[in-house]
RNA sequence: GGGCGGUUAGCUCAGUUGGUUCAGAGCGCCUGCCUUACAAGCAGGAUGUCGGGGGUUCGAGUCCCUCACCGCCCA
């Protein structure tokens, strides 16, 4: 046995465990039909990742589960890996060569992939790494990348696939664009922000007229793609002017003026200007009525040579310029402030261009309804559940899902294009010839794009488990052993993203669900409610908070603090970029390890030996620490199959604070100084220590650090053994003693009232005094006469005398406690005054109590409509005040 | 505009199936303690018309309606 240190030093034993757990393999998994199977999939990190506190959260939970399923009995896997991110990950590396003056395009596609690769390489295991300073026990030997191969043969097929079954199409459809990526975005890569703008009135006037309709519009700098005006069909203004044409300002270009239900009467002037090529809902009129869709935007959102003077002006630049040159042409017609909301990526903050181009789409309402079915059967559940109408409502009214990407980083898409504008999806050129019906003549080009990453990510629950890793297998031994996987952690923000597009994944090409519980975790944000974020600087780095309070500390803390279904409020010193809340996990830590310490000097006091306590030497104190004991393993189990974590930390952490250490081991030192028998204290030192190992055991999915140190302290153990391995507690239902929890309560409320008593009567710690009980019954008399060393002990009194229906004695100050009358005698030093307004305060309370109470059992309608139960329990209680009543009057009187 | 969540002690949050010896915990605050496991600790203490209003009920932080404010998601 190592000696402990006084204090709790995480920083050496974490990083020495966890080299040991590694070496001793206990995070692999293997296909093990004689147990049952548990798994988890870890929602991949970005490569480009770094650890922040929503990591540790989402990890601490994972391991949690993971680490209790390992110690109740399952095969127990948690498949990692990385994700690689395309649009995060391309503009980090386009940044570093930014530095060198160098753009993408100098490289060339292959040079610029190959860097991409070798920085993948250097930084992508980064987070893996800190995830281990964690201490989450992973199967490192299954991580997957979403680009290795096997991930890439997967992602090929079901494009394929899809693409063979028109699940997958090309398309020219305006999405949304990323002048910085220059690339096109998914819908749900777009995040709307309310922005003030302007909304500008212009003239455009009729064709051969001194006339003028007025447009409003917050984008004057799109008019160079404007091909018609709209009205509504139903707007009287208008009607004379339909099918006249108006002239474009500045452009001078005539466009036609049309009816469309599109145009709102009561917006602006009733009157909208069309530019399909740059508005969804242009898009749409344009295709209603037949009109040409000029494109006067380049790719990095400048303006394009339909602009004329204003070509090469940015977006913004030109759209005061464009207002000024109105201006000076007297079309304005008046401006007027304008908040409305605007799309922003959500990669690179910039506002988003709704652009037209060709791209590739997913059809979603087929995948969309039998993963919607899933969620709302019940066949999957929700944590916190509300989560499932969310998930409804996007199901419901599901778009196609933009999955092409104009970047090199990433899965290139195997389509294949001829001369003449043929394509076709296809594993290699060959195929495609065949598919196309060509001959070898003609040459083929590649489509250059890439796949959104989230189309290898929506594939995980299956790639991971090495689905189609060659291309063509897919049945594998995981599949049919992990999955359906228990359990999936993960931030609400990707419900969307990744959630839903698995569960529709799994069930088109596996034909089940994926996983079969999802937990929505908090959101981190900062005491100001800000998410933490790295832009912010609002996010200490976990690994320095880990390296100053130990991981044990934070991974309990998080859990303590994340309340279910709501965000997580962390404090940060911004100065010290600490999180001084971590201290309650950090004292925790402490407290616990001292107990192990105090037990193991018991231990060694009681010298070597293996003796066991008989149960009937057990004393009150004894067998209601079991009691609790099984309590708190049976309320554990319940919270955590509930998915109630918090709560499952604050029943350990209750139980061990407060039942353990500051009743359980203070009365066990009294019990062990009571006797001087060596078999005796041998023990009740194994008996307590058995307790803690329990303890232990329980603690140790969310601490497991600490609770490994000192699992290998308390008791000679083989080389390879580790807590991990062994069995959570069970819950012995005949050990919770019902009787007994509530004896020990009285022996509690005694002692906690004596302290009361002290303490009103400012008497100094050191001195003892002589304590009278007197009770109604002999049983409560021998209770009580049972626990005196107790009492005495934590109630410091000199001595006490106990009896049934004892006068009180003289100079003393008093209290009831069910029905058990406490007398601290004062001798000489008692204050009559105060005694008496404490006393008549405790009678004030009662009796209002008692009226209370009285007032309920005489009330008919309590009487003939509450349960008999309720109504016995009651006047049980009122018979307890009045009882207590009549002892404080009578404790007045006497004063 | 639609949906979801929140409003309980100075702060962060618990409060199961409605039952007034439950209005709680931790932090912070106040008073004492270096009581040999732990000062990262121990003992004691103060603090709240449980967001407003209405309703159901014998009885409502707890259920229903409504209003206000805050947050998030979607349009």
């Amino acid at each position: 046995m190592s000696q402990l240190s006084k204090s709790y030093e995480p920083q050496v034993l974490e990083a020495k465990h966890y080299s040991s757990w590694l070496a001793n393999n206990i995070f692999r998994a293997e296909v093990n039909p004689d147990k049952k199977p548990y798994s988890i999939l870890m929602p991949p990190p970005n490569v480009t990742g770094i650890l922040h506190f929503g990591h540790v959260l989402n990890h601490t939970l994972q391991d949690i589960y993971i680490r209790r399923n390992r110690m109740t009995g399952s095969e127990v896997c948690w498949f990692p890996g990385l994700d690689h991110a395309g649009i995060a990950t391309q503009t980090k590396v386009e940044q570093e060569l930014r530095k060198e003056k160098l753009t993408r395009h100098d490289l060339g596609r292959e040079k610029f992939t190959a860097k991409v690769w070798a920085w993948k390489e250097k930084y992508g295991d980064i987070i893996l790494q800190q995830l281990r300073t964690l201490g989450i026990s992973a199967d490192w030997s299954r991580t997957l990348f979403t680009m290795d191969e096997s991930s890439s043969n997967a992602v090929r097929e079901v494009f394929i696939s899809l693409f063979d079954e028109g699940l997958i199409y090309r398309g020219k459809r305006i999405i949304n664009w990323s002048p910085l990526a220059q690339s096109a975005l998914s819908d749900e890569e777009v995040l709307f922000r309310e922005v003030k703008e302007h909304l500008y009135t212009l003239r455009y006037y009729i064709e051969d007229s001194r006339e003028y309709l007025t447009i409003s519009t917050v984008r004057p700098e799109t008019i160079f793609g404007d091909v018609a005006v709209a009205v509504n069909p139903n707007d009287e203004r208008y009607r004379h002017l339909v099918g006249k044409n108006v002239i474009v300002p500045i452009v001078g270009k005539l466009v036609p003026i049309i009816t469309d239900d599109y145009a709102d009467p009561t917006f602006g002037t009733g009157a909208v200007k069309i530019t399909p090529a740059h508005d969804p809902n242009d898009f749409e009129v344009g295709l209603r009525h037949n009109l040409a869709q000029p494109n006067a935007i380049n790719p990095d959102a400048t303006l394009n040579e339909l602009a004329g003077e204003f070509q090469g002006l940015d977006r913004f630049v030109a759209r005061r310029k464009v207002i000024e040159r109105l201006k000076e042409l007297n079309l304005i017609e008046k401006i007027e402030d304008y908040t409305h909301n605007v799309g922003f990526s959500e990669r690179g903050g910039e506002q988003v261009e709704p652009y037209l181009s060709n791209q590739w789409f997913v059809r979603m309402k087929p995948l969309a309804e039998p993963a919607l079915a899933a969620v709302m059967n019940g066949e999957i559940q929700f944590y916190p559940n509300h989560w499932v109408k969310t998930y409804e409502h996007w199901m419901k009214g599901i778009r196609d899902w933009c999955i092409s990407r104009q970047l090199w980083w990433g899965h290139q898409i195997p389509v294949y294009y001829t001369p003449d504008g043929n394509y076709t999806a296809a594993h290699s050129e060959e195929e495609a010839r065949q598919k196309l019906g060509i001959s070898d003549s003609i040459s083929l080009r590649r489509d250059e794009d890439v796949l959104d990453t989230w189309f290898s990510s929506w594939l995980w629950p299956m790639t991971t488990m090495n689905w189609l890793a060659d291309g063509k297998q897919k049945e594998t031994k995981e599949l049919a052993y992990f999955t359906p996987s228990n359990l999936l952690v993960t931030a609400p923000e990707i419900i969307f993203f990744w959630v839903a597009r698995m569960i529709m994944a799994s069930i088109k090409f596996k034909g089940s669900i994926p996983f079969k519980n999802v937990y929505f975790t908090s959101i981190v944000r900062d005491s100001k409610g800000r998410k933490m974020s790295k832009s912010l600087g609002n996010s200490p780095d976990p690994l320095d908070v880990i390296a100053k309070y130990g991981a044990d500390a934070v991974r309990f803390t998080m859990i303590y603090l994340a309340p279910m279904g709501l965000d997580l409020r962390l404090e940060v010193n911004e100065k010290t970029q600490d999180v001084p809340s971590i201290e309650i996990g950090r004292n925790f830590a402490n407290k616990i390890w001292n107990a192990g310490r105090f037990i193991l000097m018991k231990k060694a006091e009681a010298g070597e030996g293996i003796v066991h306590l008989k149960e009937s030497d057990y004393s009150t104190a004894d067998r209601w620490i079991l009691s609790r004991f099984h309590s708190t393993i049976d309320s554990i189990s319940e919270a955590l199959e509930n998915y109630k974590v918090t709560e499952y930390s604050k029943i350990l952490y209750d139980f061990i604070w407060r039942d353990f250490c500051d009743w359980y081991v203070e009365i066990m030192k009294v019990q062990f100084a009571s006797q001087d028998v060596t078999d005796y204290k041998q023990g009740l030192s194994a008996f307590t220590l058995d307790i803690f190992d329990g303890i232990l055991r329980l603690l140790h999915p969310v601490m497991p650090f600490i609770t490994e140190e000192l699992w290998l302290s308390i008791s000679q153990r083989d080389n390879n053994a580790s807590i991990s391995l062994e069995q959570a507690p069970k819950c012995e239902l005949n050990l919770i003693n019902k009787e007994v929890e509530l004896q020990f309560e009285l022996l509690q409320e005694i002692v906690e009232e004596i302290r009361k008593l002290r303490s009103n009567s400012t008497i100094p710690p050191q001195e003892k005094l002589p304590v009278t009980f007197s009770t109604e019954t002999t049983e409560l008399s021998d209770f009580i006469n049972s626990q005196s060393k107790i009492i005495i002990s934590l109630a410091k009194c000199s001595a006490i005398s106990v009896g049934v229906r004892l006068p009180k004695p003289e100079q003393s100050t008093s209290s009831v406690i069910r029905g058990v009358e406490i007398y601290l005698e004062l001798a000489g030093t008692i204050d009559i005054d105060k005694e008496r307004s404490r006393l008549q305060k405790e009678l004030e309370r009662l009796t209002g109590l008692e009226k209370s109470f009285n007032s309920k059992l005489t009330n008919p309608g309590f009487l003939a409509k509450a349960p008999a139960t309720v109504v016995a329990s009651e006047q049980e209680k009122l018979d307890g005040i009045r009882e207590a009543l009549s002892k404080v009057m009578a404790n007045l009187d006497s004063l």
